[in-house]
RNA sequence: GCCGGCGUAGCUCAACUGGUAGAGCAGCGCACUUGUAAUGCGCAGGUUGGGGGUUCAAGUCCCUCCGUCGGCUCCA
């Protein structure tokens, strides 16, 4: 035991130091002769500490370098402060609202008089250099909530003030570097000459605390590494993630576009991407038929009074609304209301049941202007939407096929990695609770009897029913929206739907919305990330790219297309008067995943030359083998069953 | 929808502080008949996103609308 006045520090190794109250973790490291290397900040009895905290407990001692989560948050934090230090050095009349750390980066938000300009970021940087330069110290300062206030009112910082008055706490804590103190938690390098590598990315526009109707601030990201190699590794990803953008891969893929002319968030899409789009849907119909759904098809405009009925006109949901002979119509959101009508077509017995509607159906919806992103985010889009309707009893086992077919989809693609949210029921919802906890205990059920891993999103489920939200990591570990299995008490009881039980008395089926990619058009710009572009062969527009080296050697170059096209391959055969090298670059330049080059060797031996996207370089292969091969690449990335 | 950036030929980009639009690639034509990531020469292609304004003169300055990009917000 330490003697009072003292406290008792326990390193990682087991050594133990004593030192007098007040003292720092730096100073009880000098004192035990230990370094403190590369660390960013110290953990003492369980709490994120800054390395110059004077301590009044003692405990075990821990240091955290960069690695740790919790330390690369304390330094982009840092870094943040920084940067709110150099903005206000030049706009003193800056005022600050919040500025944390996030994944990968840091930002801060601010009011100004005037708008930064991509300019003003480097001469930040350069004021944040001076103040790195002059490694000021971090200091920790607790006060009173009172006086943070009256220091803040003082001057000027009216964000600050609001935020402290929503503070419940009395005491407060500032951090002062040099002239400058931001209202904060901590913890922070010790200073800030600490940083050691940082970059300014963009300037945005944000709402003050996210909210649309209040005022709209400056919002400047960042990111900061303790290495300038990790910061460029991380200034390569970002360029990597560019080049992968599936805007302009879709553009020099031909795979379709987006015009002016024709509307924003509207996707036309050219054969390329139409040969895709089909071989993803062709995939879908037989893959539903197969596990027991029945393929509908419902069409794209209904009365407004579905959309009354359905409720949606009633949330103005956004949709488009027009009339014909003096009818309202509205353009469908979801396809939900006429599987409703199919089901309600005639007497349903519960013997029918369950029953599954599948259809991959096109829907629109007036998204803002401001969000529409490539095919991420569009106005019409087409989702391979089903519903189920079954009984209570019947929920587990469906919930629990769907999501197996979910999977299987998914690495019938290529994901192999998911994040899993399991959204319990809102404050506000329809139906009665026991419905709700009835549902969400089956979710749960399910997810645990196929041994997934899930954390549970508390009250994020939707108003009608609680769901199952799938997210994929793509190649670059990005995170896609996926798969979702929703309940939905709200619709069957809005339409009144009905089946007779085994009592010849009517009951309310329970509805399921699933979807197995989402919207297609979602994931198509997905896999073309994902892929860069170069689909694996199953899903490639164009298969195999036949290079004739002379004009006399296209007969040949044709009668070989023939074959592989006969044996269902997508082939094309380049005719351009070209040097094979620039044939070759140019089916390189399209990620063709093979290229097939014939020549009077090809012709004499009545083989084929084989070069692939994969780095495949072979000569004379026989044609029946060539196409053996493909077909079994196919086979393999197409199965969902192995 | 809101804040900010951007919009020049199909694509990528030039054109000093306002002085009357230019290149590469792609396309077309001609020559070349080719063996593994760009053959050569030539031609054509733009009401500088639309509209309005300032000016002797606007791609360049101002207003407005549209689109797009980065965010906010929202969602498939």
């Amino acid at each position: 035991m330490a003697e009072s006045g003292s406290i008792e520090i326990t390193f990682d190794d087991g050594g133990i130091v004593e030192v007098p109250a007040g003292k720092t973790p730096l100073e009880a490291l000098e004192q035990a002769g230990k370094s403190a290397g590369g660390a960013v900040i110290a953990e003492v009895a369980g709490e994120s500490v800054e390395l110059n905290r004077p301590l009044q407990v003692g405990g075990s001692l821990r240091l955290l370098d960069f690695s740790e989560p919790r330390a690369r948050e304390a330094y982009r934090h840092t870094a943040s402060h920084v940067m709110a230090q150099a903005v206000k050095r030049l706009f003193p009349k800056a005022r600050l609202a919040i500025g944390p750390s996030i994944e990968d980066g840091f930002y801060y938000d601010i009011s100004l008089e005037r708008s930064l300009t991509p300019e003003d970021l480097p001469l930040i940087e350069e004021e944040m250099d001076r103040i790195i330069e002059a490694d000021l110290p971090v200091v920790r300062r607790e006060l009173p909530r009172a006086d943070a206030i009256a220091l803040f009112r003082e001057r000027g910082e009216s964000y600050k003030v609001e935020l402290l008055e929503a503070i419940e706490e009395d005491g407060v804590t500032v951090y002062e570097q040099g002239e400058f103190t931001d209202l904060c938690r901590g913890p922070h390098l010790a200073s800030t000459g600490r940083l050691k590598a940082f970059k300014l990315l963009s300037i945005a526009g944000a709402y003050w605390r996210g909210d649309e109707k209040r005022e709209m601030l400056q919002r400047i990201y960042g990111t900061a590494f303790d290495s300038a190699e990790d910061l460029d590794k991380h200034l390569e990803m970002r360029q990597e993630t560019e080049r992968r953008d599936h805007r302009r891969l879709g553009a020099e893929l031909e795979l379709f576009s987006i015009r002016e002319e024709v509307g924003p968030g509207l996707v036309i899409y050219h054969p390329r991407g139409a040969v895709l789009r089909t071989v993803i849907e062709d995939f879908l119909k037989r893959e539903h038929a197969r596990r027991g759904y029945d393929l509908v098809i419902s069409p794209h405009i209904m009365k407004s009074d579905v959309w009354r009925t359905s409720g949606h006109m009633q949330m103005e949901y956004p949709m488009y609304f027009f009339e014909i002979e003096g009818q309202a119509y509205g353009i469908k959101p979801m396809n939900c209301p006429a599987h409703i009508y199919i089901y309600k077509s005639k007497t349903r017995g519960h013997n029918e049941l369950p029953i599954r509607f599948f259809e991959l159906g096109t829907v629109y919806r007036h998204e803002r202007s401001g969000v529409l992103h490539g095919l991420l985010r569009v106005r019409g889009f087409t989702q391979d939407d089903a519903h189920i309707f079954c009984t209570m009893e019947q929920a587990e086992k469906e919930i629990n096929d769907a999501l197996t077919f979910a999977f299987e989809a998914q690495r019938a693609f290529g994901f192999t990695e998911f994040k899993i949210a399991l959204s319990t029921r809102p404050e506000h919802f329809v139906g009665t609770e026991d419905d709700m906890e009835r549902a969400t205990a089956t979710l749960k059920k399910a997810l645990e009897d196929q041994g997934l891993e899930y954390f549970v999103d508390e009250g994020e489920g939707v108003f009608y029913g609680p769901k199952i939200d799938v997210k994929l990591t793509d190649a670059l570990g990005r995170l896609w929206q996926g798969p979702t299995i929703q309940f939905d008490f709200n619709l069957p009881r809005r339409f009144e739907m009905t089946y007779v039980g085994e009592d010849n008395r009517e009951h309310s089926p329970v509805m399921i919305h699933r979807t197995v990619l989402g919207s297609i058009e979602r994931y198509i710009g997905l896999l073309i990330e994902h892929y860069a572009g170069a689909f694996p062969l199953w899903l490639a527009p164009v298969q195999v790219e036949i290079l004739p080296i002379a004009d006399r050697h296209v007969e040949y170059a044709e009668e070989v297309a023939e074959r592989l096209s006969g044996n269902g391959l997508r082939v094309e055969v380049n005719r351009e008067r070209e040097t094979t090298g620039n044939k070759i670059r140019k089916a390189w330049r399209m990620k063709v995943p093979y290229m097939v080059i014939v020549g009077d060797q090809e012709v004499e031996g009545g083989n084929v030359s084989v070069r692939s996207l994969s780095g495949r370089d072979e000569r004379g292969v026989e044609t029946e083998q060539f196409i053996a091969e493909l077909a079994d690449e196919i086979a393999s990335r197409s199965s969902t069953e192995a």
